[in-house]
DNA sequence: CGATGTTTAGTTAACC
DNA sequence: GGTTAACTAAACATCG
């Protein structure tokens, strides 16, 4: 049986789960991460057959975002005000799938509580940091307002201490690879500093952590804020961790696969 | 208000 | 037959 192209799956179901569907949106980005409505438009442009009943469709999708724990919402950055977050993938998620093959999944991703409470606390700490941008931006007092930081947590401390009910093993309060979680606390402050030279473990970076921000003279703030968020992203998404998801043939996605 | 996100629950199919 | 993953439906909350 011959493979299946991208162009005869035409108004057939393409033989894959949201779930695959949604890691290819995500990774084919530049950013490695995407709103909702991207990954709605990227499922519509190239799989016809999801231009209808998309009622359906658009609501497992959301219900397998949230119900998953290898799809993590990101907030948005402040500089980048919009509806929705921008999900991406967990890198412990990268090697779910069977062979890098998104036609098969190996096992269910789940995290345990520990590493839940941690990434959360990582993301709730993100959005923090960005409802303080704004008030402070709104406020229109840099370098003055909210000075301090004593709202916000230090990485390390959020890190390294377990929940008492956390039992796992050594790396289970440490979600993100310990060289690349950020290193400074998380303050407005802090981040405005310049940034201290240090060279990443593992090489080389992944050329999409580095997007360019199409914005006119950034604010010393927004800086702040894209250093933050650059931050973070290079802590879930991290070089170190393998394979990057690809397709072999761009005429065929039936065959995303993973580098290896 | 509509888009987004969370949660619960029922059904189906594959697998051991 | 039990378990698990995928899919679907639906209620509900939140947010811009």
């Amino acid at each position: 049986m011959p493979r299946p192209t991208r162009e005869s799956y035409g108004d057939q179901k393409p033989p894959f789960s949201y779930i695959a569907l949604t890691a290819m949106a995500i990774w084919s980005s530049p950013e490695r991460m995407l709103p909702l409505s991207e990954i709605y438009r990227f499922i519509t442009d190239r799989f016809p057959y999801y231009r209808r009943n998309t009622q359906r469709w658009q609501n497992s999708l959301r219900h397998n975002l949230s119900f998953n724990d290898c799809f993590v919402k990101v907030p948005r950055r402040p500089d980048r005000p919009g509806k929705g977050a921008y999900w991406t993938l967990h890198p412990q998620a990268f090697d779910m799938f069977e062979n890098g093959s998104l036609l098969r999944r190996r096992k269910r991703f789940k995290l345990h509580k520990g590493e839940k409470d941690s990434l959360n606390a990582e993301l709730a700490a993100l959005a923090s940091f960005n409802r303080a941008f704004m008030a402070r931006q709104a406020g229109g007092t840099p370098g003055t307002a909210m000075s301090g930081g004593s709202m916000f947590v230090t990485p390390g401390a959020m890190c390294s201490r377990p929940s008492p009910d956390l039992i796992d093993g050594p790396d289970t309060a440490a979600l993100l690879p310990s060289g690349t979680r950020p290193r400074r606390a998380f303050t407005i402050d802090a981040l405005l500093e310049p940034e201290p030279r240090s060279s990443s473990p593992c090489s080389p970076p992944p050329p999409p952590l580095q997007p360019h921000y199409p914005m006119p003279l950034p604010a010393p703030y927004i800086l702040a804020a894209q250093r933050y968020h650059a931050e973070l992203l290079a802590g879930l998404q991290q070089s170190c961790l393998p394979p990057l998801w690809t397709w072999r043939d761009t005429s065929q996605f039936s065959h995303y696969t993973l580098n290896s």
